[in-house]
DNA sequence: CTATTGACGACAT
DNA sequence: CATGTCGCCAATA
């Protein structure tokens, strides 16, 4: 499988980062990969993970606690969350998002 | 090289 | 609270 290289430190970054029960914003993980304002290159890159769920792309949502998207369906990435032990509410918001969220 | 796309984010309406 | 607009960036056509 062909991956950039930017696509790889996203993966990488994501791997060591995010433990299973946590989560963290797509803007996060652009910071910790260096780039700043690449919150929505990382979303493309996410889409595209050809590792999965080796790299836990699902645990990568958005900045305001609402789940984002899902290469699958969106069903599927709550569905993980919830074996993690996330809670998620009916209008597809994070429970305790600022405790679970990781932060640069 | 330019144009388009999209799992985003911040702010205004 | 829900939408719309604008800015950003890497990948792809």
């Amino acid at each position: 499988m062909h991956t950039t290289k930017f696509q790889d430190i996203c993966y990488k970054t994501l791997q060591i980062s995010v433990p299973s029960g946590r989560v963290i914003s797509y803007k996060n993980l652009a910071i910790l990969t260096g780039n700043p304002k690449a919150s929505r290159a990382v979303g493309n890159a996410m889409n595209k993970n050809p590792f999965a769920p080796d790299v836990p792309c699902h645990r990568v949502v958005k900045s305001d606690g609402s789940i984002g998207g899902f290469a699958s369906s969106i069903e599927k990435k709550i569905q993980l969350l919830r074996e993690e032990g996330i809670e998620i509410d009916g209008d597809r918001k994070i429970k305790n998002f600022e405790k679970l969220l990781i932060s640069p």
